[in-house]
DNA sequence: TCGCAAAATTGATATATGTCAAGAATTTAT
DNA sequence: ATAAATTCTTGACATATATCAATTTTGCGA
């Protein structure tokens, strides 16, 4: 089974018959570091899996620039919401390293309810576990406070503290770039 | 049309043909003042409408006591993880008022695959519009202030103001209830 | 390898929001 | 209607986090 075919069950739970009809239909991609996969305001038709590399998903609002999350190997990216419903994409999707990813076109993905007969199903699950992951960040900013984000983050993903610029991991858990470096100060003692 | 078909017409984006043969799966019921339509823990096996009342979705976790979200007439209300992964509920859900609503068991709801063929798309988009919603949440987080929060849903929900306990509200936004009120103060001059 | 640009840190200070306690207002139950 | 309970408001104060500016460190391109 290649790494794709990994990743594909992974997310979706498909039946083996049918990872290499889906599988297929990605294409391996190679974008440079700073590489922009998506640009606030157009269209996002692609869901990617990546395979090597890091991603930054990101938005600029009234001058004011918010890391939504970073992506990493293992994991896929795309502007759910655009992609899906074809609106102008919110996020900007730029390469923060040299990237190995695997690609499929948004028709090819709408094909694929015509070659996997449960696709719908899976995609269902798929979207309803997206909405838990983000459920879980809203309860972050609900129960926890900025330090205990700070804190969840550094257990949860420890190695993106040495991997990316750190104001991007001080916007997406919502704070300034000097408040995380003075709570990683704290931290190392 | 019967106010739920509306309801799910709305929601569920479903031909009218089918409309019935879904409505007629929901059932109706009048849940009084402070009866809990599903306790933290328990599975949530449920999906209602709301017609009349208002209900209030909250958690406590570490004897902190988190109101999610306030549900109105014209939307549905159900823990969505626990009710389409069968895990166990993280929210408790509570009549804040006399109710009246329209709801689905699981099982039937399962089944509406089998009725309407479409289903699982409809499905699938449903679940998409909810992630949206939290994106968006997550979003005012991110970009916003308490005090822009507030601001934002004064103008949404006026109505909820003078409807539900403020401090609910103010635990929604992520707040406190003296902060709630001092905001509060600072609008009405 | 050097030099520049970006990023991170640090200190001083400002501001937003939280905490605690008391009292006023409102709602609920008897 | 009254009493009790809950909710809301207010003030004083504490704390977390933001802002601004200066400096150091790091990383990258020539």
């Amino acid at each position: 089974m290649t790494n794709l075919e990994q990743y594909i069950q992974s997310y979706f739970d498909v039946q083996e018959e049918q990872l290499t009809s889906i599988a297929s239909r990605f294409k391996y991609k190679e974008p440079a570091k700073n590489d922009f996969l998506l640009k606030q305001g157009r269209q996002c038709n692609q869901l990617s899996f990546i395979q090597k590399g890091l991603i930054r998903i990101y938005a600029t609002v009234d001058d004011k620039e918010v890391t939504q999350w970073i992506s990493t190997p293992g994991y896929f990216v795309t502007d759910l919401a655009s992609f899906i419903f074809s609106t102008p994409a919110r996020w900007n999707i730029q390469a923060l390293t040299d990237c190995e990813l695997y690609t499929i076109e948004k028709e090819d993905y709408n094909s694929l309810g015509n070659v996997v007969p449960e696709w719908h199903v899976l995609e269902k699950l798929f979207i309803a576990k997206c909405f838990i992951i983000l459920e879980e960040r809203v309860n972050s900013h609900l129960f926890m406070t900025a330090e205990e984000r700070y804190n969840k983050l550094l257990q949860q993903q420890p190695d993106l503290f040495n991997q990316v610029p750190l104001q991007y991991l001080a916007s997406m858990l919502g704070m300034t770039p000097e408040t995380f470096s003075r709570l990683r100060k704290k931290q190392l003692k």
